[in-house]
DNA sequence: CAGTATCCGATGCGATACTG
DNA sequence: CAGTATCGCATCGGATACTG
């Protein structure tokens, strides 16, 4: 978006890429079409970009007329959205994340595995609509081979909200799930099916029997994983 | 696509972006799916990179699965074309450049309005398939507000291929092209309809009264002219 | 023509620290 | 929590020259 990042040409695929091609705003932009809204909740999304290299690209998103952002009912800070403009890159985003899943080597380096990341979508992704209004649903997550201090997760789903933690929140658990960083990252993307990571001891599911039964009902995988042109 | 490119995450849309979002490669992906091949013919539609850096792109897209290449039949150096994964690309590009015709200020900076670009891009959508395939057809294009050196260019449609030139190819002239850039852009752009610019004598067309008539059926826009918002 | 090699400067961006 | 400010290095890529 700086000068230099300019192409100098009067093509929209130009002038569109000076925009949206630069580091990071893309992922930054997959963030806010999934609905985050707070700085802090998009950090969660981009963990290793800094907070002032996010700043700035929120500058510039919202310079080009992609993002509004609007100061927070409570608290201070801002709620940062797309506009219109911004939604309509949604399909030219998603449909890239799908070449991906399709053309890109679907083997993940030890540094793409990320327990904190992975833990942050599939809490994105629960649906909360089915579970009861009343009440609280608490799964924990135990990923062996993360780092200790992330081995350990709680989901907690209460009054339509979800909740993801490190610490026990002291509520019973409805459901463990157990499994390793790389297999329930491969469940997440659609490389490995449930089912078969269930037989191949990748994933165990204890707990209530009625969350068991429904798991691949509330427990969404991504977005992307039913593009994946494997055979599973 | 260098080590620091990389965005360390498994999701495939960062890891879509890792290979087509760095400097150029969209532009490039652009010439090789409107049909360039060659290297020389892709360094037009890119005159402002430097050949090495075309030519790393190349490489990085070939890695990638992207482009591949095979040695040209006659003299030397090799065809570059987009494979399978890469036609893949096209509908993401194509859509992108309709947002970025919808979305980006429709002003053009000084050093984007390029003349070279401009008759390359022109001389592409040229619809040979309309001219007598015995015979030749010649345009004059005068350029006013063009560098002396590249104001006057001359098409030949001749044998079902077209021709670009800068030098008078001495046969007769069917038709005369005049415009200054901005204008020429805009109308090329959609941003200004053909009819429009010669009513404010943005554009004058002389010669064979034939071509002249269907000048807009063999003279085609821009792919993204008829995304331009605007009232015209 | 079809690229490659080298050099070097600007700058993007990562790390860290800081503030209301 | 919600960002901003500063610093300094790595690297990207532009310019130029060179080769078969």
């Amino acid at each position: 978006m700086s000068k230099s990042q300019n192409y100098g040409q009067f093509c929209p695929v130009a002038r569109a890429a000076e925009i949206v091609a630069s580091r990071w705003t893309i992922i930054i932009l997959r963030e806010l079409l999934a609905g985050s809204t707070k700085f802090n909740d998009l950090r969660n999304g981009v963990p290793q970009m800094s907070p002032s290299l996010l700043s700035k690209r929120l500058s510039e998103l919202e310079e080009a007329g992609i993002v509004e952002k609007t100061p927070m009912t409570k608290g201070r800070g801002f709620h940062y959205f797309v506009t219109d403009s911004g939604k309509e890159l949604s399909p030219i985003i998603f449909t890239l994340g799908i070449w991906g899943q399709k053309h890109v080597l679907s083997e993940f380096s030890k540094h793409e595995l990320d327990p904190t990341l992975l833990m942050w979508d599939i809490q994105r992704r629960i649906q909360i609509l089915l579970f009861p209004e009343k009440g609280r649903f608490v799964a924990e997550f135990l990923i062996k081979g993360a780092p200790a201090e992330r081995r350990s997760w709680w989901i907690i789903v209460h009054d339509r909200n979800v909740e993801l933690c490190l610490q026990h929140p002291g509520h019973q658990i409805d459901l463990y799930i157990e499994s390793n960083l790389r297999s329930l990252t491969n469940i997440w993307m659609g490389i490995c099916s449930i089912e078969a990571a269930k037989k191949e001891k990748k994933l165990s599911l204890s707990g209530n029997d009625k969350y068991i039964k429904n798991f691949s009902k509330w427990f969404l995988l991504s977005p992307f994983a039913e593009y994946y042109p494997g055979q599973n």
